[in-house]
RNA sequence: UCCUAAGUAGCUCAGCUGGUUAGAGCAUCUGACUGUUAAUCAGAGGGUCCCUGGUUCGAGUCCAGGCUUGGGAGCCA
């Protein structure tokens, strides 16, 4: 094939009157004469000029909104006003012809609601095409951020057989048949049969793993899909997900809480320098959604605001015990306008009263630790319980405004009788997760991790407000298309 | 799963207290124009009113059940 020229290139050059090649799907063709090409390698795009009187009708027809075509001209200072560069077609080819009679995308604004049910076609807009960008540059800086400071990136199993770690409702993985599926005597279904000779499900988290991993290698991270069962119908769930986990030996929770705010600030600086022109169309894109929204629902900064406020402030540390308190004292608390009221400690914090913390008393980032124990994992680790006898263990939730709960991580219960203690507790079998157990049996370690929920730091960045929107193909209950 | 709103042309939406042939803007098609920026102007075509029942002389409109979607809640990342 002709070598093309990028238009990200072409629209930065100053090589006047060379020929040029360029391929890419057409936007909008104006007058008989202006094409508005776009080739994905960036957001803006190139017109090219076309010589009407000099090309076929049978050409001209075809060269419609969604068509590939291949162009090749002379590049030129543009003539009219909107552009600086334009290209003079000499020859036109249409590689591939788009029915405009059936293509959905319009030049104009479309519902996100449309175009989720259009995934296979949206990365042909303006806003998909800075989100996947904004997406990838997100994910290579996690790799950045873990590489240089020596984590090793761990594949953790997608297909797991312990359904112990009770993080959500999984995914069964069989190849039994639906029919005549091989039984037990007392009528339960005989994994003994099936593929992996016991019963298997999707991942929910890699962290058991991952700590295997830690504990010899010292600091490992896993960014890898993540599957919930879970009958989830929000703006921020999936069924399958994307989650960095990473895990550190000889580590304590200040230790987990100062990875993760530098890991979050690291990236969000990241994009903020190689993401420009995504994220001045985000910003632009989430402000006019904004003017539609009653003033007091506005939100005070626009979206580079936000990232850059995000940077420059430390994230509010506190405990559990001292946001119960705060919320107790609150207005909504006080007024009765919380939905869940406030009255003892030891209550699971709702979404209402997370949000009053970040959105309205401290106006940024927060991570709560300290949970009751009651509340939390059996694997966070126990702290001692303080003068009331209230137990506590070492969690930290990190909450951000507008998204909720970002990441969740924890200290690592090392000792091995409180982590049986609490398992007995939990009902947790142990003899499942005799692997578990034995890095604190050899040589157990304090450790510390937590898992970043990848599609909601894109949410945070993106400005865009449901999670189905920042993945390629979202799956969600009763939504597996493409 | 619960609460709530919605489903009408390719898209966004109007359609009153049930009434004759279901509308608009954009898109599409045809023609005009030709340095346009979501081009403009004129005309035309385009409907399983989400599905299944029911009430009624008559249902897009009312009732019941279902499906799907948006928003909120729960589960959590």
């Amino acid at each position: 094939m002709i070598k093309r020229e990028k238009i990200s290139n072409i629209l930065k050059s100053t090589n006047f009157n060379t020929e040029v090649t360029v391929m890419g799907w057409v936007k909008t063709f104006r007058n008989n004469q202006f094409i508005a090409l776009n080739d994905g390698s960036c957001m803006n795009n190139l017109q090219v000029v076309v010589d009407f009187a000099n090309t076929s009708e049978e050409i001209l027809k075809k060269i419609t909104t969604g068509a590939a075509i291949a162009a090749t001209g002379l590049l030129v200072e543009s003539l009219g006003k909107g552009q600086s560069v334009e290209v003079k077609a000499a020859t036109l080819e249409v590689l591939g012809e788009s029915d405009a009679e059936k293509f959905p995308l319009q030049p104009k604004k479309h519902s996100l609601e449309f175009l989720r049910d259009i995934a296979h076609l949206r990365f042909r807009t303006n806003t998909f095409n800075a989100i996947f960008k904004v997406r990838n540059a997100l994910a290579f800086a996690v790799h950045q951020f873990f590489n240089e400071r020596g984590f090793v990136y761990l594949h953790t199993p997608i297909i797991t057989a312990s359904d112990a770690e009770g993080a959500g409702e999984m995914f069964r993985v069989t190849t039994l048949p639906f029919e005549n599926t091989p039984k037990n005597e007392d009528g339960s279904i005989d994994f003994k049969e099936d593929f992996f000779g016991r019963s298997a499900n999707l991942t929910v988290s890699g962290q058991l793993e991952g700590e295997l991993g830690a504990m010899a290698l010292g600091e490992i991270y896993t960014f890898g899909p993540t599957f919930r069962a879970e009958n989830s119908n929000t703006t921020r769930h999936l069924a399958e997900f994307w989650m960095i986990e990473p895990e550190v030996a000889f580590a304590d929770l200040e230790d987990n809480m100062n990875l993760a705010e530098n890991l979050l600030k690291y990236i969000i600086t990241y994009v903020l320098k190689n993401c420009k022109d995504e994220l001045a169309f985000l910003t632009t894109r989430l402000a006019e959604e904004e003017k539609s929204k009653p003033q007091n629902e506005r939100s005070e900064f626009d979206l580079m605001g936000k990232l850059q406020f995000c940077l420059e402030n430390n994230f509010e540390r506190i405990t559990y015990t001292e946001a119960i308190e705060i919320l107790k004292r609150s207005k909504p608390n006080q007024k009765k306008q919380f939905k869940y009221l406030i009255e003892e400690w030891g209550a699971d914090l709702q979404s209402e009263h997370e949000r009053y913390l970040v959105e309205k008393h401290f106006k940024k980032p927060v991570i709560l630790t300290d949970y009751p124990a009651d509340i939390k994992s059996f694997y966070m680790r126990m702290n001692e319980p303080d003068e009331q006898g209230r137990r506590t263990v070492r969690a930290m939730d990190i909450l951000f405004p507008g998204i909720g709960e970002m990441v969740g991580g924890s200290q690592r219960e090392e000792r091995l009788d409180y982590l049986k203690a609490r398992m007995d507790e939990m009902h947790i079998p142990q003899d499942e997760l005799y692997w578990y157990l034995d890095t604190r049996k050899f040589g157990t370690a304090p450790h510390a991790g937590f898992g970043l929920g990848f599609e909601r730091l894109v949410l945070f960045v993106t400005g865009m407000t449901n999670i189905r929107d920042v993945i390629p193909f979202p799956r969600f209950p009763k939504n597996a298309e493409f």
